[in-house]
DNA sequence: ATGAAAGCGCTAACAT
DNA sequence: ATGTTAGCGCTTTCAT
């Protein structure tokens, strides 16, 4: 049976709510009644039941983060962020996993709701947004929407996530500017985000008046295989034949690890006769043998904006700051792209 | 304004009574009835408030769990399996990290304790259980101790792990019954952990009728390099002088990976001169260049007993199931260790 | 097969 | 500075 308000208030003969106030801070309490309440609170170890809280205020005190998985770095990091960010705002997060697809998602979008969380970040899985159309009629909690971009006609959604497009330009770009002139793609799946990163690609070389030469560009290595075995793969393809390169852009680091692994077996030098750049900067892979260069896709940052847009939304009023959050990606300089 | 029992209730001239006990299932309700109920409810979008539920009921549906971080793939392995396990019981999962040390780890448990979750999952960080030892005073919650064995004088706590002697012998058996005779050690952690490891290489040894041979235990290499500098360091100070080996586990696969370069690197063929075995299995490494043979934890299965195990405590009573419950580890075999 | 009343532990609003 | 009353949305208990 645990400690209750009441237990406390009887043991000192006053009433549940001056033990509420003290608990909760209020100033209207003499410092006698005070540092009595407070001693009897730890000799019992108390602690405020908080589901009834939540019930009669109204308001949890809690979040609820969605995510496909927290396998990958950049998935965990961005939890991490949001965790601590509304922490120090005194909320709390629940984490849940989509990993079984998008009716997974909904049913945690359900749960969550259920739960009365005071506001929903989604990093979305959905092909479409009919589902959370559906949602808004009645409920108001703020959703934040994480690098899958909100539907515009939800008046409670805002969108946080990374410039995506400029992950495939800036990588391109540093290549260029170290004196690549014919850069390399292995490019990624034909997702959303995986295209604008090959956009970013092209847009790098076009500004840069370089040509964009398709047999340059790996597509299509099946994911039925690893991704190191996919990036490893695409560069044999790559250094085989007469089609020259002497940079590579690789969708992510896994892929640049294998496309450099390959490229020793040929006995190319890296970075001299190929810069090689990657995405994620995840720190373990890119510091194994030629540390890699890579672009940072600010898991953290992403994580962080997105628990102070949540904070902001639940706080002010409805139209309290932006509808879209963009954080810029970030280039890691190391030696696979050093001349 | 979320949509409540009572105004389906009103709306179709029923007590609430009757509509709660459509919604759970119970028989007492005609079918007309039902079906008016289950229309409604589906109109209205109604989704029961599962706070105010608990704090009637006492049962939050909710477990906890404790983890130092989700970065590694055990990590978020286990973190999935408990949530899988429990979710198929109706029951929820907040996951909490507890990065910022042993402090923020006792922040969350005094956490999900107001939360009033029903069970309390810890992969725990504390030096001592001291801590642990006070809350039993009060607490009646089941607590479930993974990979860190559990105070006995705690008696509504269990212990789910990983036979960890296992992982050293398991790995020193496997090089030993291919042939190897010069098995070395690349250490870890002087933790807990690390130590039973250990004796699993040593006890492995002695039962084969080798000898311990300090001088092929490579240990203190600083934290405070990468794992894969210490596994490549390592590997060149075996190779260095005049320490013959011809087998090596390693106590991450990380390690493992940086120890093969460290002999691709000075001429030494892996497996047929040098034998190699790691830990963890983390796929994406051990399918790089090399496949490498590898213990496999069973984080997910670690996950899945401790599931169990909270769920059984919950309903069972209270000397329900065993106290300790061990999974063994598995052993994952690929090329560095194929002759 | 359905309903009425009471109460879970807490706090907002209004006394005193 | 402290107390009283009422009620958050649901379910348990006891009617009918």
């Amino acid at each position: 049976m645990p400690v209750r308000l009441k237990d406390i208030a009887n043991d000192l003969n006053l009433s549940q709510m001056t033990v509420s106030r003290v608990l909760r801070g209020h100033i209207d309490v003499s410092p006698e009644t005070k540092a009595r309440v407070l001693q009897r609170v730890k000799e019992l170890n108390y602690r405020p039941n908080v589901v009834a809280r939540s019930l009669r205020t109204g308001y949890t005190s809690t979040m609820g983060l969605i995510v496909p998985s927290l396998r990958e770095t950049y998935a965990s990091e961005l939890a991490k962020a949001v965790d601590k960010t509304i922490r120090a705002a005194g909320y709390e997060l629940i984490v849940c996993l989509s990993e079984d697809g998008s009716a997974s998602e909904q049913r945690n979008v359900e749960l969550l709701l259920a739960h009365q969380v005071d506001a929903l970040l989604i990093v979305s899985i959905q092909e479409s947004t009919t589902f959370f159309q559906g949602l808004s009629h009645k409920q108001k909690v703020p959703l934040v929407f994480i690098n899958h971009k909100s539907p515009d006609s939800i008046d409670n959604a805002v969108f946080v996530g990374i410039r995506e497009v400029d992950v495939g330009r800036i990588a391109t770009e540093h290549l260029i500017s170290i004196g690549c002139r014919r850069v390399a793609y292995l490019r990624g799946p034909r997702t959303y985000i995986g295209d604008l990163r090959y956009t970013g690609f092209r847009d790098a070389l076009r500004d840069a008046g370089l040509p964009h030469r398709p047999e340059l560009v790996i597509d299509g290595l099946g994911a039925e295989t690893s991704e190191y075995r996919r990036g490893f793969d695409g560069m044999l393809r790559l250094a085989s034949g007469k089609r020259r390169l002497d940079g590579l852009v690789a969708y992510t680091d896994m892929m640049a690890v294998g496309a450099m692994d390959a490229a020793q077996s040929k006995g190319i030098d890296i970075p001299k006769e190929i810069a090689v750049i990657g995405s994620g900067n995840e720190v373990r892979l890119c510091e194994m043998r030629i540390p890699l260069s890579s672009i940072d896709t600010a898991g953290y940052e992403v994580g962080q904006s997105a628990g102070r847009t949540a904070l902001r939304r639940i706080s002010g009023a409805a139209g309290s700051g932006a509808r879209n959050v963009l954080v810029p990606p970030k280039l890691v300089l190391r030696r696979s792209s050093t001349r």
